[in-house]
DNA sequence: CTGAAAGCGCTAACAT
DNA sequence: ATGTTAGCGCTTTCAG
């Protein structure tokens, strides 16, 4: 195994100092003379810096953290994609880590980004890394939190979120607009995201006079679950004498189950039931599945940013969803 | 800003020596009463460790490195994963860097990995990077090369590759059986990856006794050349003589956008025109999409195990693709 | 413009 | 069992 070349080696090889090398490779006062000698040298040894020496002295590391609690939706892929390109812009690189949903790993992998003094961390987590983050940011780590808002955030400590309640009230709308008036709601669960989008949905399908019962919504954590809640809620539409004639999925993660649950039933969309969904993918054009769309590469786009820009404040963004209209509502075509 | 604690302030605060308190941190020998006070002193100062520092000692960091071209393709997605995985069992994070198909950014972000003394780098990008990760590997950093081998590799450097060949020969015999003779090929450009499989197809086409011209694949390098390419290949076959009844595309990454063109010229799949792709991704099912699937989560899992193992020579591995087989080709249903 | 020397936060011999 | 003393590879005063 080769030994890699260190500062010293270049600067042995150069017959000059490691101040000296040190100077040439950073961009300070040498002649021309000695800069040729020294990157000769480096060329010669294939010297290659050592970054975590530079982040230790530094006090960080240059690249910046990511913790997704769940890669496989699409909201995250353009999220990272934004991320990542503010990263390549400012010569960083991103650490990624995926916590699979659980909350002991969210935790331990916030920690091992603190541990690794990540020039900031961009995270999806829920409410049981505020602790660290919030110490982190007052530490001097800037810290985003995508998706939630956060109380009381020190300087430091910043959130990108969407206006979910707007989400829920675009979906009422465009529902009710296409003439529907029974609705099911498939939600993931306790995240406040999800509790609002609900909650807009209903608050302005009550403004329309198309009241939500609370048994029209069910939760479900995984996609198995999604078959069985979607049964109970056409049952319970028939029960109520109001069968169902559309469903509203409040998390682009599930959109794929629900459509299955849906089409293994014969139900046809939008001939049966009319389907909505949020975050937009790329099929959704061949399906033509309305969906309820983040602007997720301009989130992670801020998010990046705001851990280069390391504004004083604590800086709150939301973000405004926007509808984009298919086949799936029944939507009248244009001439 | 609050200084961060370092382990000389845990030393004081607790009236031992850093060496001891390094000790207590990574389990040597110390009695139970000044561990005691040592973990006492770590969570009144709130101390987290540095590992950059940790890094320098060791010489490496212990993040795993991954680069790839192209973030979107589905086929990533599940490698990451698989990664990430491996890598959350074995207290490392995922240092991610895409590169958007742009090769001088491709060797920029395995420089950056190099420089931060990754524990391993796993790699889906060109020869470009070659020499760099054969000298990380000499260096002592196990490399790992998806998608192509690599030829005379040095211990260390490892290869991780779908039988393309095979891949090939699965659509053309699968295309036969469906009944389908005259075929084109959109393909995504000069990777070899590319080349195996329209050269597997081709052969197995022949041995079937269905030649496939060279005019009848086209080569697509974005998602907006493949408009075009269908067009040519739908005109090509009309002269030829020999309409096409089948298309297939050689790339996932080209999946949705071969699909759009085919829609969007208002012809059918199968009834006019059959499909298949490389690649299964979660909607496929419901759209009765037939494609050649890759295992790309074991593939991820493997990658990240030649990372953490350290196998002593280069270990090149090749994964056997299997054919999904939905409605997109015409399948008769079975019974 | 360049070199000597101190030190970043931590670990690992070597003493005690 | 614990402390002392060197470093790890690099940057940054401070002299010259």
């Amino acid at each position: 195994m080769v030994k890699r070349a260190t500062i010293g080696d270049v600067a042995a090889d150069a017959g000059v100092s490691t101040a000296t090398v040190s100077r040439v490779l950073n961009g300070g006062a040498v002649t021309e003379a000695t800069a040729t000698r020294v990157w000769e040298a480096v060329s010669r040894l294939e010297y290659t810096p050592n970054a975590l020496t530079r982040g230790v002295f530094a006090g960080r590391s240059s690249t910046i953290g990511v913790v997704i609690r769940d890669l496989s939706s699409p909201f995250y892929l353009d999220l990272i994609r934004g991320i990542d390109e503010v990263a390549a812009a400012n010569d960083s690189l991103v650490m990624l880590a995926n916590t699979f949903r659980r909350v002991d790993r969210e935790v331990a992998q916030v920690r091992t980004m603190d541990e690794q003094r990540v020039r900031g961390l961009i995270v999806t987590t829920g409410e049981a890394t505020d602790g660290r983050t919030r110490r982190m940011a007052e530490n001097g780590t800037p810290c985003v939190i995508i998706a939630r808002s956060v109380l009381d955030a020190p300087p430091g400590m910043h959130s990108i979120s969407l206006d979910n309640v707007e989400a829920g009230r675009l979906m009422a709308v465009h529902l009710a607009g296409c003439g529907r008036s029974s609705i099911g709601v498939v939600s993931s669960g306790r995240r406040t995201s999800q509790i609002e989008r609900t909650a807009g949905l209903r608050r302005a399908l009550a403004d329309l006079g198309l009241p939500l019962p609370e048994d029209a919504v069910m939760v479900a954590e995984t996609e198995d679950e999604v078959s069985g809640a979607v049964d109970t809620l056409l049952v319970r539409g028939r029960d109520r004498g109001e069968p169902l004639d559309a469903i509203v999925c409040t998390t682009g993660r599930l959109t794929v189950a629900v459509h299955a649950a849906l089409t293994a039933r014969g139900i046809a969309i939008p001939g049966d039931i009319a389907f909505v969904t949020m975050d937009d993918f790329p099929w959704a054009t061949a399906l033509g599945i309305t969906v309820i769309a983040q602007p997720s590469y301009q989130m992670g786009l801020k998010a990046g940013e705001l851990v280069v820009d390391r504004p004083s404040g604590p800086v709150e963004l939301v973000f405004a969803p926007t509808l984009v209209a298919r086949t799936s509502c029944g939507e009248r075509q244009k001439a």
